[in-house]
Formats: structure tokens, sequence, C-alpha cells
DNA sequence: CGTCTATTTGAATGTACTCAAAAGCGGTGG
DNA sequence: CCACCGCTTTTGAGTACATTCAAATAGACG
């Protein structure tokens, strides 16, 4: 159970065995069901949650109020609204479950108190923030150098999970393109004999 | 002269006279022609600049060899490739000078040693990654969610000094469209008596 | 089974794109 | 000072693609 985390976190840090359970004692479990809400806008987010199994994402809301979504997470990953989360500024972001959730979440005063009594969790802190600006950095420039089509053919390949698991609506947000297309942009690569690759 | 890059510090956090002074001794002044190149990709990013006066643009190089803009800083604004600069991993960010540059620069080891000897520099480094993060995240929501000419004008709207001084090819790509579509988008805006608000 | 939501499909529209060429602008050298 | 060159910006015509509105189908859940 908690091997997932603690094997999620080897990959970005040394961690003894003692130091990961002393960090597991600042963490909380909690399961959250479909179309709950982990963070809403207006408020500071207070923890980050890593997901143990089931889905969320996070999204904007426009003018319109229309979602936009931003990253979607499931199995083995982060999320949280990391600039509120350090900064403690209030969140422009809304966090919702996708299907029922188990989360392992660490407060904000927590994650404070692991960095000053664990050495190399200053620098977990670090990685997790600059693994979420490269990764933004890299989907401003897929988002306006690739076609729509190249940007769902790249999803595929790169994390085929979330195919599997998230509704179209929610994946064609996360492209930047309305359900109906992204329902004809499928149907056309069938087609195409499951080519998975550049047209 | 050194008054410009004093008071973009001191927005975001406190500093004595003496500790700026002691912060000018690490840096160097540079000044870059035209065309110059500030990052190259495959390096690392040693050094994150001050814009004293002129611009640079930061961008990726796509397979087919087309320019991606990701960021443009002018005067009163820090650039560099953060994600390389802090991590001093690989960049694969280029970053290019508009016009004629002058640029405070600081190197990476000096940074940290700023760090060291000033207080609040470790508070400056955070709101630098921040700033930058929140930024990016930002241009996601508004890539995937608003129409090009929307785009356009919000930029007249937040940066009119990009649009004075930067080309067109320049802010053509940065807004994810071609520099014939940016002209036609121009035209259209300026027949409607140049009501630079929503449609 | 019925309701609600997600996905698919159709037809018409709109927007950005490509290819191509012309016009504008800045700088260099004769 | 003018002619020429290279680069940027504009304009035109035709095309490709995503969008809208609308409706039908399919799935999920109580």
């Amino acid at each position: 159970m908690n091997q997932k985390i603690y094997q999620n976190i080897l990959k970005k840090i040394a961690l003894t065995k003692t130091e990961f359970e002393h960090f597991l004692t600042f963490t909380k479990t909690v399961v959250l069901d479909k179309n709950e809400h982990f963070l809403n806008e207006g408020k500071v987010a207070n923890y980050i949650a890593f997901v143990v199994s089931g889905g969320l994402y996070s999204y904007t809301l426009d003018e319109k109020g229309k979602k936009n979504v931003l990253q979607i997470a499931l199995e083995n990953y982060w999320i949280s609204d990391l600039y509120s989360f350090f900064s403690q500024e209030i969140s422009k972001l809304n966090i919702e479950v996708i299907t029922k959730t188990e989360l392992i979440i660490i407060s904000k005063d927590n994650f404070d108190k692991c960095c000053d009594t664990i050495p190399a969790f200053d620098r977990f802190q670090r990685l997790l923030f600059q693994n979420a600006y490269v990764n933004t950095l890299q989907r401003v420039a897929e988002l306006n150098s690739k076609s729509a089509p190249q940007r769902y053919l790249d999803l595929v390949n790169k994390h085929p999970e979330i195919i599997q698991q998230v509704p179209q609506l929610l994946i064609a947000s996360y492209l930047g393109i309305k359900p109906q297309s992204l329902s004809r942009i499928r149907k056309k690569i069938c087609t195409k004999n499951s080519k998975a690759t550049i047209n």
C-alpha cells in the first residue's frame, strides 16, 4: 500500500525507511468520491496529495463558466495547486475527483516540518515544483505548435492510461478542443489502421 | 542605472542598500547585439539576466526547425531558463536578443552565495520561480480557451510595450498563430474603431 | 426501466492555414 | 543620394480544420 508512495519518492530523492516512516506520520489518508472537490478556487491549497488509486483533475473556470482542464493526475501522481500550496496565496484552480480516489495528503505545516527534519526533503520540494514548471512549459510549446490530432496522439503515446480512464470531455478540454472534435479526430485515426504516428 | 534593478527586487523582497550593493558585486553587466544568443539549447543556463534595456525572447525549436516563442522579456524583466538555472540540467530553450540589449547577469554560483549571505534572497529565488510557474500556467489556460484575436487583445492590454517593440513574427509565434493571421487580426480590429475590448 | 450524461454524427459556418505575390522598411554599397 | 537586397508585413484566393447547433445513439446509475 504505502510502497507506492515510497517508491515514488525514492525516484526523486534518497530516503531511508526510517525517514519515510517519519514522513508518513505527517500524512493522512482520505477517500473521495466522484465529483467531490479536493480544492476550490478562492481558497488556499492547504494540502498536497499523492494519488494511491483513482484520479483527479485541476481546472480553471472562464468568464462563461466553462471548465478548462490544466492537469490530470491518476495513480502515482502528485496533485495540488503548487503555487498556492507553497506561497499560501489564494488559488485560482479547482481540483475535482474523476473516479473514487484514495489519496495520501500532507498539509503545508507538516510538509514544512518534513523539510526541517528530513535532510533530503527540501530537494523533494524543489523537484516537485521544477517538474510542474517544466511540464507546463512543455504544454505551452505543444499547444501552440502542434495540431489537435498530433497533440492527441502524443497523449496516447505518453499517457495511454489517461485515454483509458478519463472521460473524453475532460481529455478534449485538456487538449484545448471541443468534445465533438475529439470524437471526430479519434474516428479519423481509427480508420487509418491505428497507425499511431504522425499522419 | 542600477536603480532599476534595485526597485525591481524591492518589489519582491525587503533589501537594504548595503545588501543590494553586496548583491551587485556578484553581478556583471553585458551588452548583446541583435540576434546574439544569451542561451543555447543543449547547454546549461549558467546565468540569469535582468533586462536593463532592450529585449530578448526564449523559444524552442520543433522537429521542422520552427521557432516557438515561449517568453518575451523587455526592460525590467528577468529572463533565463529557470528550470535549467536552478536544476543545472541541460536546457531545451534558446534565448536570443531582439534589439541591442543591456543585461545585468548573475551566475548560478554567485546567486547561491547571495542566498547564503542575504537572508531574504532565498525568498527572492522562490518568488522568481513561482511567478514563472503561475505565468506559464496562465498561458496554458489562455491558449486553449481563448480565440486568437482575444489572446492578441489581452496582450495589447497587459503588455502594450511588447506590441510596440517586438516584431510581429515573434508576437505571432508567442500567440500560437502564423504572422499572416496576426496581420489579418490586427486589420480586423483596427476597422472596429480600435475598440480594444471583447468583440 | 427511465433518467442523465457522454459520445457520436450531420450540416453549415467560421477561423486559421497554405501558397503565392506584392508592398513596405531598413540597411549597405556604389 | 539612389539602387538594391533582405527581411517583415500585408493582401489575395483557395483549402483544411475546428466550431456551432442540433439530433441521435450509447452508457452509466439509480
